[in-house]
DNA sequence: GTCTATACAGTGATAGAC
DNA sequence: GTCTATCACTGTATAGAC
């Protein structure tokens, strides 16, 4: 999964042609198979990338309309601004971050195996979610300036507090070492999670003599082992993971 | 040392006006006391402040010049483009980088001892260089990009590949316990340092019932916490941590 | 639904007066 | 060392023809 998108190609003239010849193929004449209402979902996964390989800002309606071959005036005919395909784009991905919540919080079992449940989920999300996830990274601080996009820190709170939950009945019950300060451990977990999913999506290799192409389970396990060591109680650090029993449950999240 | 550095004042036309006055009162007569040749240091502090909140490419020379009473042209006097002020920011952090990792490398402690000490060192940068390690996180993308900032990733590697020698020390001497995946680590110690200091940094608050301000030790003392769980063997898990030793220590690097 | 054409503000950078 | 003036270009967005 991991990949290099780098190569920014200039193929203006030929896309432009070729498309444009395809169009007049069929002119008058809606496929009903392809892509016809879909020049806006095509607009809205262009957009996506292109905002997560070079940040909302630094992507201009020129790009955008180059890469969906459309000039860059006609991409108003399906949106009103940049920043409506910018909230289009959030949408769908924060509500699956709600959804995932409940669900978890619905489930009944031990905080130990929700936390598991929890992470997997998370991480799936940050890595399959990529472009989404990119945004909400690098254009950070453009959210936080912008009071029109307040919802995307509540989608964030949402996820503080299901941990927060998870944390303070994992420690009365004894699962996790009861010194842990929450508040630290929520956002240091929150964080490891996403810029090791950010690392893992875009394949950076850091150091000469390790290659190594890692698989998402590989790189999956090797951060529960983390967080499990960073939370449980000394006496249960060599109880094994349930990860297949978790893993099942977070499939149907 | 957390803090909130929204407002961006439209001061344009009031600061032009009252710093012109004052030019116009010393006319002739540049002052030895204040900031002569400062001009220089001066714009590279400012630049280094609007790069790190806004992002290098989306902060304009004539912000830059806005801020330091100038015109947009007369920055051509003291830099060539605006990449060699980005250059010029750079330097000296990444300078100081490289000298940290010689003297730790040199230091007469074991494994944990210089592990200890280096995220002391890690993190104390990360938070007291906050304009440079802003840059280098929010402009990731480009530095990658772009071959002539390459040098900054060749600074990550040299903090790599020390961690990776502390690293596999440790564990051949059994402080660490035995299959820690060196490579996963190393991205992984490397990140939750520097997102949890771009958290410190800024101050950002999650959840309501901690308005909790955390002092620097604090929230040093509880990453020490988390990574020595994470990598120490585990029935190392109990002995303190030899905090003021390695804190003297780590001063001296 | 797309194109042509364009408005208009902002961009990095330069030349030459003072 | 700074300012004035300006260049060539890119930015988002719009109006109206087809």
């Amino acid at each position: 999964m991991p990949s290099n998108v780098s190569q920014r190609q200039n193929n203006k003239l030929e896309s432009d042609e070729s498309v444009r010849t395809a169009r007049t193929g069929i002119r008058g004449r809606p496929r009903a198979d392809a892509l016809t209402s879909d020049r806006r979902s095509q607009i809205l996964k262009v957009s996506a990338r292109l905002f997560a390989e070079y940040g909302f800002e630094n992507t201009s309606v020129r790009q955008i309309a180059d890469e969906v071959n459309l000039l860059a005036g006609s991409l108003y005919h399906h949106f009103a601004t940049k920043e409506d395909i910018l909230h289009e784009i959030l949408q769908e991905p924060l509500r699956r971050i709600v959804e995932d919540n409940i669900a978890i919080t619905k489930l009944q079992v031990d905080a130990e195996h929700k936390l598991i449940i929890n992470t997997i989920t998370r991480f799936r999300r940050h890595v399959y979610d990529g472009h989404f996830d990119s945004i909400i990274l690098n254009d950070g601080n453009f959210f936080r300036r912008r009071a029109d996009f307040a919802y995307v820190q509540k989608a964030k709170q949402r996820v503080f507090d299901l941990l927060e939950t998870i944390l303070k009945d994992g420690m009365v019950a004894g699962l996790f070492h009861p010194g842990i300060d929450t508040y630290l451990m929520i956002g240091t977990i929150a964080r490891i999670l996403a810029s090791a999913a950010a690392w893992f999506r875009s394949g950076d290799i850091y150091t000469s003599d390790k290659p190594a192409s890692y698989s998402f389970d590989r790189v999956l396990d090797f951060h529960l082992d983390c967080i499990l060591r960073m939370i449980r109680t000394p006496s249960r650090l060599n109880e094994p993971i349930p990860r297949e029993a978790c893993e099942r449950l977070a499939l149907l999240v």
